[in-house]
RNA sequence: GGCACCGUCGCCAAGUGGCUAAGGCCGAGGUCUGCAAAACCUCUAUCGGCGGUUCGAAUCCGCCCGGUGCCUCCA
């Protein structure tokens, strides 16, 4: 099965291509923990969830690995201004970390290695570029020499020369030139360290991910992926090490997705503009920032706002309520052993083309939406049909309602159960309003009463008073039942 | 200052040379209904501006206007 998937090396939608038949290595830069995760973090862990799920669906071997920063100087910043020890905060933001990805229907990746847990690769691998002179260590410290990579800039499209004029870097007159960047820090006195050949210290950032790329999936690999960030420096620095180090381009298609922007501006913690994973979730079903995330394609850029979120709710609730109803039609309904298929086909065809080019979800919500409304019509047509007859469209709706998921579960939606969805919403709104259930209920009974006694008058006023409440009323053949509007 | 990117219906958002510019939200009208709701049907854009290339451009090129990101830790 063949793809198109952008390449922020080449600036380009490429055929992708596996280094082995069959099998796809993908590394997907982590967190640093130190703090909770929001909900740019949930992008990118969205975006590359959903190309795992994706990839595996359609017969790829795929070796998935996401690292966690777990040495940095954010940690130990952060571990001093609590007192508490550096690991112990860092034991706390992964179990918060999987908390949140696993709420949000996250796979595991398969592998999912520390950077405290590798540093003998990674002094390995600074003392190879040592050794041929693309690394010089200063009392203590050690830094990568730019000047040794001729292609550096590659990925981010810049000239040394432009990083120079726009530098905002502090001078550090130890470095031999400005652009050098750390492969390993001297530890100061009671900060954690590691023993090494300059002396006990710990790994740069960018070291990390060239060393637990090349251990887990070799030299050369498939995918690596992050956010648009991370191309300069993060990335960037990484081909330098690599490339130095083996003297081959580390990664095969570079994947950045793009940022979540909070009016227009980008959601980061140093603006401060940025919400948790966990305090949206407060407010929102997991399935609903899911459906939000991939409305966009990955590369844009997606505003985060309430009413986006409510409009991805509303979709949401359309879709469960189409699960809902269509499960009370087929029960009892015993489908054909071998699916007739009904056309179906041609829908999955239209998912993988949409996911095919780049991986385009806003397509395939596109395509979920049309089969809603295409399988809304069967099952209507089906209720319409008497029983006996409705066989070919049970058929039909049973065969859609599967596909349906297929394509949905790829992107991480339509997993949970319907009546459950429903109910959580349906609470959410009860609790956000403020409202007497005990009441509506009663309102309801009474109502109920008028119209058997066809006092229209009256079963109307009780309805209005229950729509003043923000309750809506729908009368089915089962009974009267009641949303939140 | 340098380097990238973006500007499509009231709102969100696909489309990157050629059938009638996807889909969703909101809104209007209709079917259904005691009336509603839900569902379904119908309706709503020539693509920031100007100029160019081309038989043909939202899609390519140039300029302008507006916005964002990166150049420092950042998904």
């Amino acid at each position: 099965m063949n793809f198109q998937i952008y390449n922020t090396l080449t600036g380009n939608k490429e055929d992708f291509t596996p280094l082995q038949a069959g099998k796809i290595g993908m590394y997907v830069c982590g967190v640093t923990v130190y703090d909770y995760c929001h909900v740019g973090h949930a992008r990118a862990g969205v975006v590359f969830d959903t190309i795992f799920r994706y990839l595996k669906h359609i017969g790829y071997d795929v070796t998935y690995v996401r690292n966690f920063t777990d040495i940095d100087d954010k940690i130990i910043n952060r571990a001093n201004e609590q007192g508490v020890a550096w690991d112990e905060i860092t034991r706390k933001f992964i179990d918060a970390f999987y908390e949140d990805m696993d709420r949000l229907n996250m796979e595991r990746p398969n592998l999912e290695p520390k950077a405290t847990e590798c540093i003998p690769e990674m002094i390995d691998m600074i003392s190879t570029l040592e050794k041929q002179g693309k690394a010089y260590s200063v009392d203590g410290d050690v830094y990568y020499s730019v000047s040794s990579f001729a292609d550096y800039g590659c990925l981010s499209k810049r000239k040394r020369e432009d990083l120079l004029a726009g530098a905002r870097v502090e001078v550090d007159d130890r470095k031999r030139d400005p652009l050098d960047f750390a492969l390993w820090k001297k530890s100061k006195p009671g900060e954690p360290s590691w023993e090494s050949p300059w002396g006990p210290g710990r790994p740069g950032w960018h070291i990390e991910c060239s060393a637990m790329g090349q251990k887990f999936l070799g030299k050369v690999f498939d995918i690596h992926g992050g956010g648009k960030d991370l191309v300069f420096p993060h990335h960037e620095n990484e081909i330098a090490q690599s490339c130095g180090a083996t003297g081959s381009a580390p990664v095969r298609y570079w994947v950045h997705n793009g940022f979540v922007n909070i009016n227009k501006e980008k959601m980061s913690k140093s603006l401060g503009n940025f919400f948790t994973i966990r305090d949206i979730l407060d407010k929102y079903h997991p399935e609903v920032l899911r459906w939000f995330l991939l409305s966009s394609h990955y590369r844009n850029p997606i505003d985060f706002s309430d009413s986006n979120l409510e409009e991805a709710e509303r979709v949401m609730v359309r879709f469960y309520e189409f699960l809902d109803d269509s499960e009370k039609v087929l029960a009892g309904f015993v489908p054909e052993p071998v699916s007739s298929e009904n056309g179906i086909s041609k829908v999955r065809e239209k998912f993988r083309e949409a996911m095919n080019d780049d991986f385009n979800t806003a397509i395939v919500q596109a395509i979920l939406n049309e089969e809603l409304r295409r399988l809304n019509q069967v099952r209507d047509q089906a209720t319409k049909t008497k029983k006996k007859q409705r066989g070919p469209l049970l058929q039909e709706l049973f065969d859609g309602l599967a596909l349906m998921k297929e394509m949905a579960h790829i992107l991480g939606v339509l997993i949970d159960s319907p009546s459950a969805f429903l109910e959580s919403i349906k609470q959410k709104k009860i609790r956000e309003l403020d409202l007497d259930t005990d009441k509506i209920e009663t309102l309801i009974q009474e109502r109920t009463q008028a119209r058997s006694a066809k006092a229209w008058a009256d079963a109307d006023r009780f309805r209005d008073e229950l729509t003043e409440m923000g309750v809506l009323i729908e009368d089915t053949p089962e009974g009267t039942i009641w949303k939140i509007r």
